[in-house]
DNA sequence: CTTGACCTTATAGCCACTATAAGGTTTATA
DNA sequence: TATAAACCTTATAGTGGCTATAAGGTCAAG
């Protein structure tokens, strides 16, 4: 049988209802919820226990992510429909909140899966053929050869393509794991020219502007440290293409060049990429 | 083709990634990333375009859920495994805001959904008999009847039961769907006579201690609006018990008073409720 | 040489609290 | 009744990741 006081200090009132007393003077404070009674001479705060109800409506709508703001709002209104009103645009908020934790756990995801890939494939020195499921891309033309540019302009680049991403509302998230394009015509006669880059989407990415498909198939494959930039990009690239030749394979298609994962190679201000090099085989 | 700046000041920064200037001023304050250079006479930041990876970088580990305090200390640090640890951690973290949010959701819904059975049960006045899945219900024994009691003792008994939730680790979503039990052997007799209260779980609730099972089948049900308290309960439940007996059916198990919701009759201190009554029978 | 667009630092504000300090009140016990 | 412990009060500062503002200095174009 719990004891009765008829006013609750709010130490107790705190304690009764799992709150911070801290919180209560500052709930008095903003005027959400004040005290039933205040001595006049000593300023002591006195709750009545049914003011406990205010409280849990309190956490209630807090839970449901209101700002205390919008709670005194709605107490004040004291409207029904208000209150509806603003549950559905929680609703929504939620939603969105979801989607976004969606969108990190990718981003989690595909981080942890770029250190795993590196780890693996950094013990590889040579070429290899590897089958690779339908990948999606979102491209951009820079209009720009970045075989003949110096790593500032390939920056400047990425700042274009980022702001591609950004205008075509794309998520951010997959801005870590970028590439660069040879066509197939180029490749072929060992011409390293390219003005695309690119970043992989996922395989939920819906289809659109700018939107591209890689297809399934057998790629001959090589990683490395890319060394300041791309400087022994093509080194490797003849060395692959070699492979190719050698294993009696045919170019099927376009040059991907994949920046694996930046991040645990980083030092200084530039760019320490893990690559690797694919190409389309039959 | 981009324009070439070997400097670019914390406006031009800004601009090329998409992140305000004051942004990269605090950046360089709390020692995130400070420019490649600084003007001696002017105090002037200089940043290089190539500092974008770092802003790059930044952006992602903020996505992950890190704060700028741990995304500086993995920088200095600058090793793969702790930041494969940190990356785990947050999915770990992400897994969380999900579930979460997954209950906040769930609580806005059970909000609604009491909102729109109040406007549709609020314009019935008589009993009538409803089928009602199975459902799950925490219990909590306040060892004070509360048909003797009043509202300042109810409280209390609420706050223990709110106790309950919190040491148990039940979700504080389910507090605003309460109830009583008049357990069969006692209304069948006419007995107004319940030391328990409730809180309705959800049917995705794991069974365990204190959760009970109401079953599925038909109940009499009438609903009202609570005055003071329960003080019109035992009324409403006389005609309710009147109603089954005038329709030729049998008490088939206990009487439960569920509050509906209290939210869109709030007023003053008190607990303005929407009650329904509900008794099984057959 | 002016104008206006930039830059600088310093400060305050946001939210929902928490923590601390310095001092006053109540209550339980001796 | 004296005292000590446990409470209460207000006021202030801090949290994080910025944004906003003010007051003043610098730079680049015309």
């Amino acid at each position: 049988m719990p004891r009765m006081m008829k006013r609750l200090t709010v130490g107790n009132m705190a304690k009764i209802n799992n709150i911070s007393a801290q919180t209560l003077r500052y709930y008095d404070r903003i005027g959400l919820l004040s005290p039933n009674e205040i001595d006049p001479q000593t300023g002591y705060r006195y709750y009545h226990i049914t003011q406990s109800v205010k409280l849990d409506l309190i956490s209630h709508m807090k839970y449901l992510g209101m700002s205390l703001d919008k709670i005194r709002e709605l107490f004040e209104e004291n409207d029904q429909k208000r209150i509806a009103q603003n549950i559905d645009l929680q609703l929504e908020h939620l939603q969105e909140e979801k989607r976004k934790l969606e969108i990190m756990e990718k981003a989690a995801l595909k981080f942890k899966h770029n250190l795993e890939e590196y780890a693996l494939e950094s013990k590889k020195t040579g070429a290899e053929v590897r089958t690779f499921k339908e990948r999606k891309i979102f491209c951009y033309d820079g209009r720009v050869n970045i075989y003949e540019s110096d790593m500032e302009t390939y920056e400047y680049i990425l700042r274009e393509l980022k702001k591609q991403v950004i205008l075509k509302n794309l998520p951010m998230v997959y801005f870590c794991n970028a590439g660069s394009i040879i066509r197939e015509r180029d490749i072929r006669k060992a011409h390293f020219i390219s003005t695309e880059i690119f970043l992989f989407l996922d395989e939920f990415f819906p289809p659109g502007d700018g939107v591209a498909i890689v297809p399934e198939g057998r790629y001959a494959c090589i990683s490395f440290k890319g060394e300041e930039g791309f400087s022994n990009e093509v080194e490797e690239a003849k060395r692959l293409l070699a492979f190719i030749r050698d294993q009696g394979f045919e170019i099927a298609g376009d040059y991907l060049c994949e920046v694996i994962t930046e991040f645990p190679l980083f030092e200084k201000d530039h760019r320490e990429m893990f690559i690797r090099l694919q190409i389309p085989v039959k």
